[in-house]
DNA sequence: CAGATTTGACCCAG
DNA sequence: CTGGGTCAAATCTG
């Protein structure tokens, strides 16, 4: 019984990697309007970047009796809309530490604190707020402070520097941006910058479900995350070095996402052209597979 | 056992 | 004084 399930899934799996593949080609192709699924999984084009508060040297040990860091109300700071049906999938291939919660007068939902792990070893001082929209529980707004200034960061720079930037709506200080699968379960990603970004501040790429979304974007459409100003993190991000709570699904109703995800079917990996793609890591979810019929 | 999460208390800006 | 942001001890998890 339980063989049955796995060897559905071993053959829906490879199938879904048939599709990545042609939707890949297709890509490649040249079809800008077809790139916009780069940007599918919610990913902020770029973060706020210069140092925010807490960046300006402040370190936090040094300051206990600040408790409340003061918040540049108009720099660096980008809010994204992502519609997702769980709050794991906003992972953004960073990794975060919550540190808070708290009820929001006025909100229906808590609004959650994350620091980037690295924040002790790295002194990184990102942040970011979590918090589901009152209107649309199934719409997370997530607000972003503070520059990457981790390792993380740095190899997605690196991996920029590999890349010939495409782009032309980076240079928009203030855009929005919603990118849309039409796929009812799919992720509804309306990027929404609040205020105008520093010119230089380096774009900062953010991802949602590293695993699932993240794995899918940055190895399959890398070319076209960067059309649409979006850059991604390295690949280096899906290193076990990294932090478990990358594959965390912290609210996830029912969690059978993060069951399936947790618990990757051990298949093959092959390569197309220098991708290696790795099937395993790939989200073989229900919706993951509405989301390639999309295609 | 180390690291992540939870949660109540504390601090401070408005 | 209130509400939002942060701390840190307790708890959880792998």
């Amino acid at each position: 019984m339980a063989c049955d399930i796995l060897v559905e899934n071993i053959l829906s799996s490879y199938q879904s990697a048939m599709k990545l593949l042609d939707c890949m080609a297709m890509l490649e192709n040249g079809d800008p309007s077809q790139m916009r699924v780069s940007n599918v999984f919610g990913l902020p084009n770029s973060i706020e970047g210069s140092p925010t508060s807490e960046g300006s040297g402040l370190n936090s040990k040094d300051h206990k009796c600040n408790k409340r860091k003061k918040l540049p109300k108009s720099k660096w700071i980008e809010q994204v809309r992502v519609r997702t049906v769980c709050e794991g999938q906003l992972d953004d291939g960073y990794n975060w530490r919550k540190y808070g919660q708290k009820d929001i007068l006025g909100a229906t939902h808590p609004r959650a604190y994350y620091r980037c792990t690295h924040r002790k070893t790295q002194g990184c001082l990102a942040m970011k707020q979590v918090q589901r929209a009152h209107d649309d529980p199934s719409i997370f707004e997530v607000i972003y402070r503070g520059k990457h200034s981790c390792m993380q960061e740095r190899l997605k720079q690196d991996r920029e520097n590999l890349i010939v930037p495409k782009k032309e709506d980076q240079d928009s200080p203030i855009h929005s941006q919603e990118t849309t699968i039409t796929n009812e379960t799919s992720l509804k990603i309306e990027n929404q910058e609040l205020v105008a970004k520093e010119d230089h501040f380096p774009s900062f790429s953010f991802n949602s479900t590293p695993i699932e979304s993240e794995n899918f974007e940055t190895r399959f459409f890398p070319e076209a995350s960067n059309f649409i100003g979006t850059q991604y993190p390295p690949l280096e991000f899906l290193s076990p070095a990294t932090s478990d709570s990358y594959f965390s699904m912290p609210q996830c109703p029912a969690n059978d996402l993060g069951k399936i995800i947790s618990n990757p079917t051990p298949l093959t990996s092959f390569s197309f052209g220098d991708l290696d793609i790795s099937v395993e890591q790939i989200d073989f979810s229900s919706q993951f597979f509405e989301a390639i019929d999309y295609f």
